[in-house]
DNA sequence: CTGAATCCGCTATGATACTG
DNA sequence: CAGTATCATAGCGGATTCAG
């Protein structure tokens, strides 16, 4: 009997149960963007965990990676379509910061 | 500037961005509940950690903590009217699972 | 020059045993 | 029954190094 499926949010949380892979995720949202771009956008992110996270992420097939074979290195990051079915819960999750914050 | 502020999402994650904290929310949704069952329900928790988390909820007012003075001991969780607020997002986190774990 | 892997020190986590 | 103490391990962050 597999926990996962007696509770589905166990299942949700294994694949976006982090500190950073929400955060990630929600910035994709508005589309493709290059590596260092996204990273900047991640306040107090680690280079390591950054790297980690997101590739993790495109292992569970949340994300794409594209590589562009050019000198500087370019490398893309977007939200694969299973990945953008989230868009509702972290949108969510980001309107209830704002609300909340207010109080 | 308060980067939890230039994107809300960072505040709630800091309020309930960890592995476990989405899981006991969820199950109090039901009602507040004893503090051995509810951990029970929480596959895979160690006892510390349980301990630990519960009591940031409680700290950061999304979750109140009932002691009764009694032999044996006896403490009851339930959810605070600003940690229901969060209804509607753990359960689209467990529908979300259960559509995606179909794939 | 960008992106990512490695090394090291530190913190967080988990398992077990124990206390009130 | 609820929570704590202790210790071993895993994971994280920062700096550095490597690859393209």
């Amino acid at each position: 009997m597999n926990k996962d499926i007696v509770c589905p949010l166990n299942y949700t949380m294994s694949l976006i149960g982090t500190k950073w892979k929400p955060l990630i995720l929600f910035h994709l949202l508005n589309g493709g963007v290059r590596s260092g771009v996204l990273q900047k956008k991640i306040p107090g992110i680690s280079n390591k965990m950054f790297t980690q996270t997101v590739r993790e992420l495109e292992k569970d097939g949340l994300v794409i990676r594209k590589i562009f074979p050019v000198v500087p290195p370019k490398v893309e990051y977007k939200l694969s379509e299973r990945g953008f079915s989230l868009e509702g819960i972290l949108r969510s999750l980001d309107s209830w910061g704002l609300e909340d914050s207010k109080h």
